[in-house]
DNA sequence: GTCTAAACGAGACGGTACGTCTAGTCTTGTT
DNA sequence: AACAAGACTAGACGTACCGTCTCGTTTAGAC
């Protein structure tokens, strides 16, 4: 969405309540017919909405489905469940339960395979959705070290590359479970999955 | 592709060149044009055949896209280096050379973005893809088992479930990094990512 | 249809069931579907026969719809009923029932339309149908002139150019009625016009 | 071409000078590769306009070349020789003029074909095409009988018939003359033409 | 009784147009 | 200046036929 900083201070103004309309009807039409077949017509109309309305906030198919996206999971934070494997499996269950959704599973693979060509959707992404977890990874690791679980991190470069790592694993095992392999992320796999994660953080020290 | 493998002893045979002009010719226009840019019609125009000879073989885009695809993970095969973790290394580092070649990257999430939406290119995509690759961690499993560095399994059942964890950790984590993160797999995180999953796998003495 | 006179003594002879097949199937089309949606392929299927048969004999739609008509006006002869009005006004009813045939209807006019731009099938259309339904107006007014309705005639060139004149007077006004104006040949339309064009020819003496 | 009354009082107004160009197009096509080689796609190509815009005009290649021929017959008036049988003759000639050129006798021919199918598209030519002229037999009637050269009409029913006789045999013979015969309707035809139906009429005391 | 050459059925082939759909822009009058 | 409405250009969609071709399979007359 383009935020107008400067000018545009007279004529009509814009109105407040079309866009929260436009990313519902988009959420709605996701669930409904996919990414593929979803277009910003039928969003507008959904919306009820003109299509110009739409293109005046949003450059593009992608940019909408990304910031329609990026709102369910503001739900995401970290429990504190007494260890770190436990955290780790609280994390996993609720990032699981956003991707099952419909709307997201539907749109977030798309915009990434999008984003593989277009730098700009790429940065658009990071800042909406992945940066916003990622900081969850270093909660957990503070965490883990207070409660004395993981030694204390001392070189703050080692780190941000472990939680860079961590956070690839853990995002991309439970992204790849339920879009790639279509199996559920149930409380049996996630209490395995943190096994085997904690486990490994512990042997290498990490 | 469809098989024919009965009936149609009459009529012109089709052309056995044109299977492969025209799945080259897809990968070439992943590489140019990306997914979403591709059409059949191009496709068929760089092919050197008529369109409805694309249409007479596959049944859309994405089918046809999943298997120009699928034949870039012919060439993944299980090194033997020794020790388990510098096996996952090499694994690792091959799945991520395919995945990084443009042809792989543009197409791949996007086929597993619509599969979220037809059961029936799920599976295409797992007898073309997914089960090639699946193949290998069970081999690794077997393979260090036999070398001491893991304990043999026992329970059958179990040690297809760990197969599959173990496979959507690396695969899933390959594919994230490449793709949303969007930073390279280099030999660096390989070794590190693969000291963790050993570390997982020991600790969790699976 | 193409003759094959001479050479061509040895190879399978061509199955003499499959013209009539073929032009009874374009008859049966041209009645279900009309000349534009009729098609080839759909014929040859009707017949019983591959599409490669229909093009051996005939170079196109065109050619083999003007055969299947053709074969209609086959049954048009001159009555004697007397009298030349009454000659007429039968000749017109024969034609008019022909012509309002769902096969003729649909595709005489079609052809006609065609043959505006092409000599060689208006050529065809002449010799098959056209000239077949010309030598009853020279018949008529051989008759005509025996019974001495009408003076005989002496300039053989003039004779030609009458007889041209009344028949495109004769056929167009009933293509006219039947396709234009959409409007039945009755026996009252046949009586009026048979009038009309009598009193005609006797006043200009010809 | 549809009308839109009323409503349609908000969004874009159509573009006015598109009508135009699309028939002028259609015609130009017409001339250059007949009714069967037109296509849509090419016209709007020659117009200057997307495809789209001629399907919201016109529903079909059918009504659209009926307005643009149409158009052709505007042209079309009677002129007042001095007596009946001069102004058939004008009249012959005139209509010859016009379905002689190729745009007209490319087309018309075909929709009239069509128009055997279709009764929407048979109202249409009447409406557009047929009624036009029919109104001159009407006049030329009535300008006869105010001259003396016939008897004044009485009964309205018997009138209305005649004059649809008159343009039957008046309209169908120069069609088929120019069309079928493919023979030029030059002064000499005319001529003899009027002199043959001016007899009748005469005789028929019509 | 082969031999042989054309006709046959089937259906794939390269092309072309179809009529529909969507993208993204532009042009009205209205708010 | 934003808005609803809807026409606009551009171009891909998947389908249908065209007329040709390439197979394997008859089928008759010539040898």
């Amino acid at each position: 969405m383009e935020s107008r900083t400067s000018a545009a201070r007279t004529g009509r103004p814009r109105s407040v309540a079309a866009d929260a309309a436009i990313l519902a009807a988009t959420r709605e039409a996701l669930v409904e017919l996919g990414w593929s077949k979803l277009t910003l017509g039928d969003v507008a109309t959904r919306a009820g909405v003109a299509k110009t309305t739409v293109y005046r906030r949003w450059a593009g198919k992608n940019e909408l489905v990304v910031d329609a996206v990026a709102a369910l999971f503001d739900e995401l934070e970290l429990p504190d469940r007494g260890s770190l494997a436990a955290d780790i499996e609280g994390v996993v269950l609720q990032f699981a339960a956003i991707l099952d959704r419909p709307e997201a599973k539907s749109g977030l693979m798309a915009v990434v395979a999008e984003a593989t060509r277009d730098e700009a959707l790429r940065e658009r992404i990071r800042a909406s959705i992945v940066d916003r977890q990622k900081r969850l990874v270093v909660e957990g690791r503070a965490r883990a070290a207070q409660r004395g679980e993981l030694p204390p991190e001392t070189d703050p470069e080692a780190a941000s590359r472990t939680a860079d790592l961590i956070f690839d694993v853990v995002a991309g095992a439970v992204v790849h479970r339920t879009l790639v392999s279509a199996e559920p992320v149930d409380e049996d796999w996630a209490r395995r999955f943190a096994a085997m994660l904690f486990g490994g953080l512990a042997a290498t020290g990490t």
